[in-house]
DNA sequence: TAGCATCAATCGATAAAACCGATTTGAAAC
DNA sequence: GTTTCAAATCGGTTTTATCGATTGATGCTA
């Protein structure tokens, strides 16, 4: 029993005439008969009482094509579904993104769910190796993070954009006017960081380790907007990419000085896996949008 | 898209490894990774991530799942159904009879319901011409009735046995003690018969012309009950073969005289037409009745 | 880290089957 | 009786489903 001779029979039963059933097909009427008669075999009934020159269903024939109907209308659905899946009339984006990018992706999201209202999102939250342990495990589809390590050559990495590495302060900071800040000045400052799962971290940490510096961490924390919160007090101060804190008010921030003191952000993708035309087209956007 | 590459879909998703899949199935790896591919290329989107030895599958695979089961599943339900038909869990017969034949219709309804209590019965009474013309039409299986006229060809006529044609009295008549009576000897008598559809009445007429008799008809009733009522007031006579008044009191019956004053009792049914299984098994059970 | 085992993809060949055109058969219409 | 029509059948062709063998790539293990 295949798709093709459930179609066959669906159409005979509608014409009740295997010649212009089979015109109607495409196929030759020898062709309609000797399938229609395997299918009949198969079943081990006739689906057709042949009376002179006319054809109509049996009762097998009539119960049957309730099925064959369903059987073929399933198949067709699902089709339909994933030509919805290209045209973007359905699916689900799960899309991991650190904090600092916060502001580009939820311009992004904005704008694609516009045009396209019926996709659905998931978004988290979270630091660069939590983010790529879960793109390894297909929780997610792609990623959205600062990273310079490449590493892992089953990822697809697509730089978006640099931003350079900055000293957050309070606007209060008698700093907030300089043009630049040295590490040596920094690692004077009490800061407050993101913990250490945070990609930023992690690379000012191994820059202050270059140069034989060690920061006063006094507060390390694995929540951005209270960091933020703690650095607007004037007690602490902070290193971000200067991308982190674009839109956010209360606070300054200083270039530091050095020489590939810039981090890239970067699109994160398992190469494999295929990518939905839903992620691509999202991904479109969130470029544009630079 | 076929059923079955469905069906290879299915077992791949899951085993999650087309080698033991193929197995499963009983065909080859490659076979499967060509059918496989086949089907994504015709759905114009991947169905499993081949991540190194791994297969894994896509979002697009996840929601085509379901409807490949739901099409294999309806396809397959079909096939439960009409096996089912075949094994009489299921059906319906729709048979004609005329009322002479009401007796041995009955004993086989209630043998045949014992057995197969699923089959549903569709029973109409009717003169035989009534009948003869819904069989024609395909509103019924199957015919009982007195024929003798064997003109159409497309029919399929059995004989189930010959009943002599009776004339029958009230238990009242002084007519009651006689072994046999002739043609000649019923033209004298006040007749109530079936009317003209009934093929009994048909018969004895024609039998009446044919020997330039003018029997005296003062009744034409399409209802045989109550025919019988009016002859058991002893007013009426009436012309039927033995068999329709075998269990009735308070009648007789003489037989009449002359040869070929019996009729056949007959199946009939339509020849190019398939013949339901529980046709077939009604009338085996009908015929061990007689 | 080299070697082995495993698994999916690919290739070329073969068997199966879908398909067609032509013909036959049988019923219906004239 | 003849013609007409539609389904079945027949023989041959094309397509394709399938296989075994091989390749290539990955993961495991010693």
């Amino acid at each position: 029993m295949e798709l093709r001779q459930l179609k066959y029979f669906l159409k005979a039963k509608e014409l009740l005439n295997f010649t212009e059933a089979a015109n109607a097909l495409n196929i030759s009427q020898s062709t309609l008969s000797q399938q229609i008669k395997q299918l009949e075999d198969e079943l081990q009934i006739p689906l057709f009482n042949r009376i002179g020159k006319r054809i109509k269903l049996t009762e097998a024939g009539e119960l049957f094509s309730i099925y064959a109907l369903q059987s073929t209308n399933k198949a067709t659905e699902g089709l339909q579904l994933l030509q919805d899946l290209n045209n973007l009339d359905t699916g689900k984006i799960a899309i991991g993104v650190t904090y600092a990018l916060r502001d580009i992706l939820t311009q992004s999201v904005i704008e694609f769910a516009n045009q396209y209202p019926e996709i659905e999102f998931k978004i988290v939250f979270g630091t660069s190796k939590e983010l790529l342990e879960k793109l390894n495990h297909f929780e997610l589809d792609v990623i959205l993070t600062f990273e310079e390590i490449i590493t892992e050559n089953h990822f697809n990495y697509q730089i978006l954009f640099t931003s350079p590495m900055t000293l957050v302060t309070s606007t209060d900071s008698n700093l907030k006017n300089k043009k630049s800040i040295s590490l040596k000045e920094i690692s004077k400052l009490s800061l407050a960081l993101p913990s250490k799962g945070y990609s930023t971290t992690q690379f000012i940490s191994e820059a202050f380790d270059k140069n034989n510096l060690h920061p006063k961490v006094t507060i390390e924390i694995n929540d951005i907007p209270t960091l933020l919160e703690l650095v607007k007090s004037g007690n602490w101060y902070t290193i971000l990419t200067q991308t982190t804190i674009k839109n956010e008010k209360g606070i300054s921030c200083i270039p530091i000085e050095g020489k590939n003191m810039t981090r890239n952000a970067m699109i994160i993708s398992i190469k494999e896996v295929y990518e939905k035309k839903a992620v691509k087209v999202f991904l479109a956007i969130l470029k544009s949008l630079i």
